[in-house]
DNA sequence: GTCTATAGTGCGATAGAC
DNA sequence: GTCTATCGCACTATAGAC
């Protein structure tokens, strides 16, 4: 394993993945990650800027997946319309050959709160992001913000889902079915109008 | 400052405040801290499990609030309606005399992305508890995720409109209005149907 | 690539409350 | 005496500075 193998990145996530999902996260260290691929911990964290971030690659294109599908939307159309479209280009990341990796990460994330608030905090970045591109269209605030707060909810509902034992429903689809949950659920409110 | 003067947490609370107010999250050490209300860095990490979490007390009486709130609406209320509830029960948490303490952490927290990630996984945690209070009240799933999670989206939203600079509404008042846009939003959606 | 500060843990000793 | 809060010390791993 030399000094200067390619794709140093991917193989210390992979391996990091490995050492997490047997050993956990905690009683994993940086030095083992990187000795596994015969690299020095000086080099791991030259890579990822602390050990939780070796579990969040490909945020970067994944959000622009969510951007894409807000652009890709007709002018004009409402939020929530916008946020389908925004599903539906970020579902795509997800193809049904990568669940069963989905789920090998998921649970060790499950496993170690501070992986849970990295997360979290990705999530919320995207919704950030998605509210930025809503307002880029004229939507204001905070209707901006709501649709983009409910649209990163609606993913992380389907996404859990996507992963779960037994489902074999594209996630895609399913993220259909949860916005649409979502609009029944508020919208049954509205058409009655309990609210003063 | 002897070693049992009593409300060595809230000391230690009330000081950790003001330094990373002063010199910032990452420039104060947990044992300046403790030595700033004459303990030790030992006995810090026995009331906090970990430097961030000193910021973070009263939450348990905060997620209270909001179950109670949950509990008070009768029974067959909508979820949507039960939210509304909730939301009214944790702003009274908040009386217009703590909005400057309010805005005081929170520039705290706003500038240090640890304590960002940890204040969205205590939301995070509201929006489990506040989904189960649902479900116990024979709400199904996905609604009572949809519905806990919609619910912590809305009362954040409301929160940062409280503490802007100028703002003097409460945060009930906000609330309110956040909670009504969002239904307004998807209420308007699910009006004209155009979601397949 | 080395060196260091700091977070956080484990364990045993101690000081006071009761 | 018991119980609990505090302390002191040794230790590891992270992460950043040099």
């Amino acid at each position: 394993m030399g000094r200067w193998e390619p794709g140093a990145r991917e193989r210390l996530q992979a391996a990091a993945l490995e050492l997490f999902a047997t050993r956990g996260f905690e009683q994993t260290t940086a030095a083992e990650i990187a000795q596994a691929v015969g690299l020095t911990e000086r080099t791991f964290f030259r890579h990822f800027s602390d050990k939780r971030e070796v579990l969040f690659f490909g945020q970067q294109e994944f959000l622009q997946a969510f951007i894409d599908g807000v652009e890709a939307a007709p002018p004009e159309t409402s939020p929530l319309e916008v946020i389908a479209s925004a599903l539906q280009a970020a579902a795509s990341f997800f193809p049904d050959e990568r669940r069963s990796y989905s789920r090998m990460r998921q649970s060790v994330i499950d496993q170690n709160p501070p992986l849970q608030e990295r997360e979290l905090h990705k999530l919320a970045g995207l919704a950030t992001t998605v509210a930025a591109a809503l307002r880029a269209r004229g939507i204001g605030e905070p209707a901006a913000t709501l649709a983009a707060e409910s649209g990163a909810t609606v993913f992380g509902i389907a996404f859990t889902q996507w992963i779960r034992d037994g489902e074999t429903r594209s996630l895609a689809a399913i993220a259909s079915d949860v916005l649409r949950e979502l609009l029944d659920l508020t919208g049954a409110a509205t058409a009655s109008r309990p609210f003063p």
